[in-house]
DNA sequence: ATTATAATTGAATAACTATTCAAGCATTAT
DNA sequence: ATAATGCTTGAATAGTTATTCAATTATAAT
């Protein structure tokens, strides 16, 4: 997600407004907070999980079910199903050999929702 | 983004529920639009391009304290405006060799927001 | 018991990306 | 003119990740 900061080639001016500066720095939020927002985006910064979480939208789906919506293999289906188990985005039953999934909540969708918003003004 | 699709895999069942599945197809946003929203999302799903946006919330910043609020180097923040600006999340103006940057519009904080809430309420 | 099948999983691969480094551009100061 | 500086940019690099393939598990059917 990130790499190593190195601040040695900012400018010489070494700040510009360093009380506005010291400011923002004060009210960003902690990294552990930054890294559970981005790890929400990311989530839905995929192609196939943000298509799984719409297939959800009004119930739940079987994985082979899932994986005809898309048009993707069973095994991609999985393997990003396990990504948004890991976050709690999907829940999940069995019934037989077969497995069926739905939203753990509708917040997320609210979220995506909000971005289509976005880009629809864009 | 996202790479080749192969359905070759599937269930021998065809499909659990065929009508369903067609329907929910039929409702998919297009391959463009969802492209659209994932690069969205994207460009929220890094750490150094949110913690640009949440700096700039409350006003313009050159980037020279951009880079001291985050403490990434110059050509880091560089790049990443780059891509901020390619998606018109930021504009800039130039005062003598600086360069100030600051939010196109305040939507994306919104978006951001609802992101906050999301992981508050996990 | 044996076979078939829905789903999961691990390894390998290919594509992508964020940072660093070095060089370059444009404006300002001397 | 020359030097200094804020910022940008291209290439290289290292880390990340989405898919495929093959193997495996668990349940169901024969």
């Amino acid at each position: 997600m990130s790499r190593q900061a190195n601040t040695k080639d900012t400018c010489k001016m070494i700040c510009f407004n360093k009380a506005k500066v010291n400011g923002i720095k004060k009210a960003m939020p902690l990294h552990e907070k930054l890294n559970n927002l981005t790890e929400v985006f990311d989530a839905i910064s995929d192609n196939t999980r943000i298509k799984i979480i719409l297939a959800l939208k009004d119930g739940e789906l079987c994985v082979c079910d899932i994986s005809h919506v898309l048009g993707s293999s069973l095994s991609a289906v999985s393997h990003q199903l396990r990504i948004l188990r890991g976050l709690r985005f999907v829940k999940y039953r069995n019934d037989g050999r077969m497995v069926f999934y739905s939203l753990a909540d509708k917040h997320i969708i609210k979220l995506i929702e909000e971005g289509i918003r976005h880009v629809g003004k864009g």
